[in-house]
RNA sequence: GCUGAAGUGGUGGAACUGGUAGACACGCAGGACUUAAAAUCCUGUGCCCUCAACAGGCGUGCGGGUUCGAUUCCCGCCUUCAGUACCA
């Protein structure tokens, strides 16, 4: 029989979900390997034909892992919580439970035609109760634990209150609060319950305080950093405030540095490794305090460039700054407002557009160089971020350019610091070298020696010290919505109080409707009657969206487990993922995340390894390919025509820049106006068309005249020049489409959905296709138009096993050299791809092997069973059924085969000639011969002295098995 | 601006450590089969000159360099995409 891909998809999917033929085992004697896909969110839309690259690559690696004897865990799972359900349930009143569980089910369907082998018996859903039990005890574990710089781990909070007790907090070196008190054990001892409670709070790893969020109005939630662009919500695009309010936050900034240090240790792209570096923002340098003069404050700045403080010739703080308007002098004072105001009025956009002009204020107000006594002004401007370090800068213009600016703007000294800083009234010179000059007890140090020397002076004398600074903050961990994982906290007299482990889960409460209350509270308010021990207020926040999605690879191991969220002996086994494929737009959120809470159970004990993710690869996005036709519209007395052209008539008309009477006439259109404005009349339109019906770039006329009622009696100019008839029917000529690459989205009729091109050409076809597209990691447009060559060599891989007459026909004869040499050759070829995750130039080196072997007319077993193997990770279902046809039984506990390099040995070679590196011929050597007789034997030969006519070589270059080179 | 990735035929792309640039596929053109179309099969296909073949010239964003030999290495520049944005 033909290749009928319908049956056969549907007759293995099934065999396989019966079988459990892809379950992992729990206990095994192979080694493990762990393949993970970021688990989707499951949207209302779908999966388009972007979703699964990744998952296909995966499902690639997984189930050739399986045949090289691993046991493959590859599991898939759903992000179930999340705003767009809850969106949707406040727009509808249905419950985002409901609409979640619609779409799973889409998303299931979607993904078990392609023919995954994923191990359906280890789902997760974060919106499981089940599951989501096990990410509150995970907040529960972080309320309880503290991080010991000493050990530079976290620990039980238990330890910090025994240290308390023993020593009070002189003793403790932890990441916490800034405003944490000394006190003495015997101080610990006297203060009350609520006290203690109050301090605990500011050293605990997620802990409540009053933090600035980026508050969204329009969603009604706070927002993370990295949900937040220009400004705007990442997420429809809402305007985004700073707002102080009460919120629950997580201390990752503890693991700054270890976060930084790991990315050392893993296999990841650079660029991945690079943004996270970036958003973590390691910044060495010092921090160095002011005196403020006719007060008693001190201003507290960062720099990295301490050796340059005898250059200080300004401080500035932030706009925002808290002491601004106690530090500012009566006659400055209308100048600073003015500035303030004018400061605010700017959104954050303007002021990085604004970059380049220089702007501030004088405060009126001198400060202390603590180094050299000297008093310099203190300004405020805009270019000081209140986010960061303290929200003060020292002014070192010779130094720095912005610096420099600001001075030169201002008329600001200038002083010179290195000797071998050069044109410091031209710009700043930042160089490090040469030796101090006007910078007092450091003068004649170089920088390192100064570096070292300041921060122990600064030390010393109680004014400063090393320090590291983090641009990144701790992440706010809670949203005002509904759809999201309860906190399991409870409040007693205004105080955090965590439920007892095995009142977990703490459910999602029912409520009337998915909006906050008339006062502003988030929609848990609204649950009646939802107290603890019906008395206590239970926190109303839900957690973030990326709580589910920090510890997920972790539930896969043991799914189902309802004593831990893992077994021991599960997580001993598994370990950490092998290979973990997704997209790069998790570079700073979820892939942070995670990592801090792998780190942190690691640091209670509870998993093994310190890094989650081994190996990381990011699949490129799939754009859209958008096809338009183009209407030319002619308003005229008598009413509007419209006349559809072909590509190259719409480029014609486009050159011409508009109108053009000859152009007119050439395509044979009746233009008969009169009268002024002729030109305006008449206009052409790209009109986005669906790519369903455009193959090719060729429009399917009939298909497009039934898109659309207006399109019914639409008349084409084709390619040719041709009119169509306005009845259609009849031979018609060709109309190619307009396109553009944009995204992939509804509006502009150039989504593509896999369930169009599986009823079509068979999910074996869409799989290889879309590794064949190109490397996995390049980002492209969607593009169908060489899905046909795919199928085409599935059907020819089919042939392989069948005659004329389609009857399955193999023989046992043995093989022969060429069939040997085509069958070793693939096989080494997918081994090496595979490994490379270079998965387009194995489609195509199975085409390649696929002809060679019909060229040979090859139906032997000894071949074909063994290309079977070789194929199944790609296109399993065919591969299933020939495996079967030709015998056999589970083609998924098959084994890979065995790479001879012996039958690629050639002994000939058909070695290039070039002359002066320029390819003139090949010629037929024996691969034994070494330079001298090689040499020889190209000379001698006629054709080679025909192409030196008469020159005579100066040099000949001769490697062995690739080239020889004739210099003349 | 900074960081990262990329730039190869009409198109997607291949060439893995410097060694035959354009594999494989799409598209296109021609042919076979067919009453016809579809499907299938065969042939050709980087560009230029040439009726054509032979031969030749030019060709991997641009300009240089290293080398017997560069898509690959080095220097400078241009373009596109992504991330980031006054980070002290």
């Amino acid at each position: 029989m033909d290749y009928q891909f319908r049956e056969i998809e549907q007759k293995w999917q099934k065999y396989w979900a019966d079988n459990q033929s892809f379950k992992a085992e729990a206990n095994s004697d192979k080694p493990k390997y762990y393949v993970l896909d970021m688990f989707p969110y499951p949207s209302g839309a779908g999966l388009h034909v972007g979703h699964p690259l990744g998952y296909i690559a995966s499902d690639i690696f997984s189930r050739y892992k399986r045949l090289k004897g691993f046991n493959v865990l590859h599991p898939m799972g759903y992000d179930s919580f999340g705003l767009p359900a809850e969106q949707y349930a406040i727009q509808t009143g249905q419950h985002p439970a409901v609409t979640t569980e619609t779409n799973i089910n889409t998303y299931r369907r979607q993904l078990d035609q392609i023919g995954f082998s994923f191990d359906w018996s280890r789902e997760v859903r974060t919106s499981d109760p089940a599951y989501y039990k096990w990410t509150q005890w995970i907040f529960m574990q972080l309320f309880n634990s503290w991080y010991n710089l000493e050990t530079d781990k976290a620990e039980p909070i238990s330890t910090l209150i025994h240290k308390f007790n023993e020593a009070g907090s002189a003793d403790v070196k932890a990441a916490c609060d800034d405003d944490t008190r000394s006190f003495l054990p015997t101080d610990w001892a006297a203060f009350s319950e609520e006290e203690k409670q109050v301090e605990l709070l500011k050293y605990r790893l997620t802990y409540l305080k009053e933090s600035t969020v980026n508050w969204c109005a329009a969603l009604g939630t706070v927002l993370a950093n990295d949900e937040v662009k220009d400004g705007f919500s990442e997420r429809g695009g809402y305007p985004v405030e700073q707002k102080k309010m009460m919120q629950w936050s997580m201390r990752i900034t503890a693991y700054a540095d270890r976060l930084l240090q790991g990315l050392d240790t893993i296999d990841w792209p650079e660029p991945m490794k690079e943004m996270q570096r970036n958003w973590i923002g390691k910044s060495v340098g010092a921090s160095v305090k002011f005196k403020v003069e006719g007060n008693d404050k001190q201003i507290e700045v960062f720099t990295t460039r301490v050796d340059t403080i005898f250059g200080v010739s300004y401080l500035v703080l932030a706009p925002e700054h808290e002491w601004v308007a106690e530090l500012t002098t009566p006659e400055q004072k209308v100048d600073i407002e003015s500035y303030i105001a004018q400061t605010k009025k700017k959104s954050e956009l303007d002021r990085m557009a604004d970059a380049k002009t220089v702007s501030g204020a004088f405060t009126g107000t001198y400060v202390i160089n603590p180094v050299s006594g000297e008093r310099v002004q203190l300004w405020i401007a805009d270019y000081v971020l209140a986010g960061y370090g303290t929200g003060a800068v020292m002014g070192v213009p010779s130094g720095d350019q912005r610096d420099w600016l600001f001075a030169t703007h201002f008329n600001l000294p200038i002083i010179q610091i290195l000797d071998a800083q050069k044109d410091i009234d031209q710009q700043a010179d930042a160089t490090k070298e040469g030796k101090y000059i006007n910078s007092g007890f450091i003068n004649g140090m170089e920088y390192k020696e100064a570096v070292a020397f300041l921060n122990q002076w600064l030390e010393d004398q109680g004014v400063g010290k090393a320090k590291v600074n983090f641009r990144q903050r701790d992440a706010i961990f809670g949203r005002q919505r509904y759809w999201g994982e309860p906190i399991p906290v409870y409040f007693k007299d205004g105080l955090p109080y965590l439920l007892k482990e095995e009142e977990l889960p703490l459910v999602l409460p029912e409520i009337d409707k998915y909006l906050p209350t008339e006062t502003g509270e988030p929609p848990l308010a609204r649950a009646e009657g939802w107290k603890y021990e019906d008395r206590y207020e239970y926190e109303l926040s839900t957690m973030p969206g990326w709580a589910g999605s920090s510890w997920y690879w972790y539930r896969y191991m043991d799914a189902q487990n309802d004593k831990a969220f893992a077994s021991k002996e599960a997580v001993a086994y598994w370990k950490d993922v092998d290979l973990y494929i997704g997209g790069n737009e998790h570079a700073t959120g979820h892939l942070l995340y995670s990592r801090f809470w792998n780190k942190f159970l690691k640091d209670l004990g509870f998993v093994q390894e310190e890094e989650p993710f081994k190996k990381l690869i990011n699949q490129g996005m799939i754009q859209g390919r958008s096809n338009f036709v183009y209407r030319l519209s002619i308003m005229q007395n008598d009413g509007n025509k419209f006349y559809f052209i072909s590509k190259s008539w719409a480029d014609k008309w486009y050159k011409s820049d508009g109108y053009s009477q000859s152009l007119i006439n050439e395509m044979g259109i009746d233009f008969s106006f009169e009268g002024p404005n002729k030109e305006r009349s008449i206009s052409l339109s790209g009109i986005h068309v669906d790519v369903n019906i455009v193959e090719n770039d060729r429009l399917n006329i009939q298909k497009f005249r039934a898109w659309r009622p207006e399109y019914q009696d639409a008349v084409f100019i084709f390619e040719d020049g041709t009119i169509s008839s306005p009845t259609g029917g009849g031979q018609e000529g060709a109309y190619i489409c307009g396109v553009e690459v944009e995204k992939m989205s509804k509006s502009k009729f150039n989504v593509v959905n896999p369930d169009v091109l599986i009823a079509q050409y068979g999910a074996d076809t869409l799989r290889m296709y879309e590794m064949f597209l190109g490397p996995l990691e390049q980002s492209k447009p969607w593009n169908t138009n060489g899905i046909e060559g795919v199928f085409k060599f599935l059907r020819k891989f089919w042939r392989l096993f069948h005659n004329e007459a389609w009857e399955f026909t193999v023989s046992d004869a043995e093989p022969t050299k060429a069939e040997l040499k085509a069958l070793h050759k693939i096989i080494k070829k997918v081994q090496d791809d595979i490994e490379r995750f270079s998965f387009n130039t194995s489609v195509s080196s199975f085409m390649i092997a696929v002809n060679e072997l019909t060229d040979l007319k090859c139906n032997k077993r000894a071949i074909l069973q063994d290309l079977v193997v070789v194929l199944a990770a790609y296109a399993p279902h065919i591969c299933e059924e020939l495996w079967s046809l030709l015998g056999n039984k589970d083609l998924s506990t098959a084994q890979f085969p065995v790479f001879n390099p012996n039958y690629l040995i050639e002994d000939e070679f058909a070695y290039p000639i070039s002359i002066n590196g320029k390819m003139k011929m090949n010629l037929n050597l024996s691969l034994t011969l070494e330079q001298e007789d090689a040499t020889a034997a190209v000379l001698a030969s006629e054709q080679v002295q025909g192409f030196l006519n008469g020159a005579s070589p100066k040099k000949i270059i001769f490697v062995k098995g690739k080239i020889v080179n004739i210099v003349v």
